[in-house]
DNA sequence: ACCTGAACACCGTTCAAGT
DNA sequence: ACCTGAACACCGTTCAAGT
């Protein structure tokens, strides 16, 4: 082998100017993550985004786990919405709607949340403002944490079932093979299904059955709130 | 290097009696899912445990995807509970009582649905006796639509709630280090979430809030149908 | 203390060669 | 036609060695 002619062109990359902080190194893995998504993201390609080796990334960060967990809260930063603080029906609905409208925003942002647990300080006041949405209404403490869970779970889920969709739709076409293909003796012994596949599989939007949902939890509050306070 | 002495005691591993099939495949993913669960759950396992090379398998399945495709809709066979056919509410809860404790009884099933698009001979009775018992309600057809949406993505994301949790709290002791170390500096600022944290990371059961989003559901689609047919 | 270079175990997938 | 054996690319993670 011969000897470079070039000297150092592409040489030894020169250190960097400062010391690697977490903060960076979750900055870093957004950035991958927007540009070309979840299933290209890894500590390798987090680590050359920030011109180092995948294992320096570990002196900072315990496991890709621990990365994805703090991943998850960075792409949730800002989004608590201004409140009017006045009906907590329009402020848990602002906040539902905040919250679907930033896992949307956020590419494969709903692949990261699943096995998401922690919460960082970016979820924090998004969690206590429906919290406290919730708890203005006049719910006890036991039926504000059932509510929540009902909430953040349907808002969650639906944000999913719109990403995958959209993902899928996306595809090369050929791809989207996976898509159901509904066989043809079904026809007779599943006609429900049958007559409705195709708005099932290619939803008109999301919007209006998300309303639907959002809805029908805050009527399934005022209704247990009637029930508790029985008379006035 | 030595021959060995001994004749074919762990010979060339005899010739299968018979070929693969799809369906032994799926079979053989499922029983090592239920042993070892879904992070232990790949190629070369469910080969191992048909005593066949991993490269087999893509003799009869096209890829990991499809696998865990068909596994899904392998684990939700016989689902489809027996209803009275006579109130659609009642039936509507029964079918998402079944469905929900199936995705609970099946190892990590939950994570396999996360990715699951297609629909199979199992899934499709399941997706039909839903749609119908829907339909019964007198809703129309983009409504059932609507609901059955909620109703799906609900079911499904308190499932999967409920199993990673259940999962969080089994771990050793210590592994459950990514569970919210909530910061005290977070008293002031968030009270709602600094009150209720306890109750949010350990709550109390599933089957309260369950029932209380599957009734608001419900009753969302009775306001649905009394406000479309105004007067009797 | 922090980062590099090299390695290890693991996993999905392909492919030529056997039967 | 189906399966084996061997390989490839890839990924999380570890660790001794450099600075």
């Amino acid at each position: 082998m011969a000897l470079s002619l070039r000297p150092a062109a592409s040489a030894p990359a020169r250190r960097r100017a400062a010391f690697l902080t977490r903060a960076e190194i979750v900055a870093a893995a957004a950035v991958v993550l927007e540009r070309e998504g979840y299933d290209a993201l890894n500590m390798r390609a987090v680590a050359a985004e920030l011109r180092v080796q995948a294992a320096a990334l570990y002196r900072h960060v315990a496991s890709r786990a621990e990365l994805d967990d703090l991943l998850f809260d960075h792409l949730m930063a800002d989004c608590t919405p201004q409140l009017q603080g006045l009906d907590w029906r329009v402020d848990v609905a602002a906040i539902a709607d905040a919250w679907r409208s930033r896992l949307l925003a956020r590419r494969d942002a709903t692949r990261i949340a699943l096995g998401q647990v922690s919460v960082g300080p970016n979820l924090a006041p998004l969690m206590d403002a429906a919290l406290d949405a919730l708890g203005r209404s006049g719910l006890g403490d036991a039926d504000i944490v059932e509510a929540y869970q009902a909430w953040v779970i349907f808002v969650h889920g639906f944000a999913s079932a719109e990403a995958s969709h959209r993902d899928l739709a996306a595809r090369p076409q050929g791809e989207g093979l996976r898509i159901a293909p509904l066989r043809p003796e079904w026809a007779k012994a599943y006609p429900a299904l049958w007559r409705l596949a195709d708005a099932i599989s290619a939803p008109a939007g999301f919007e209006a059955p998300f309303a639907f949902g959002l809805d029908a939890l805050i009527a399934g509050i005022e209704r247990r709130l009637a029930a508790s306070r029985p008379a006035r």
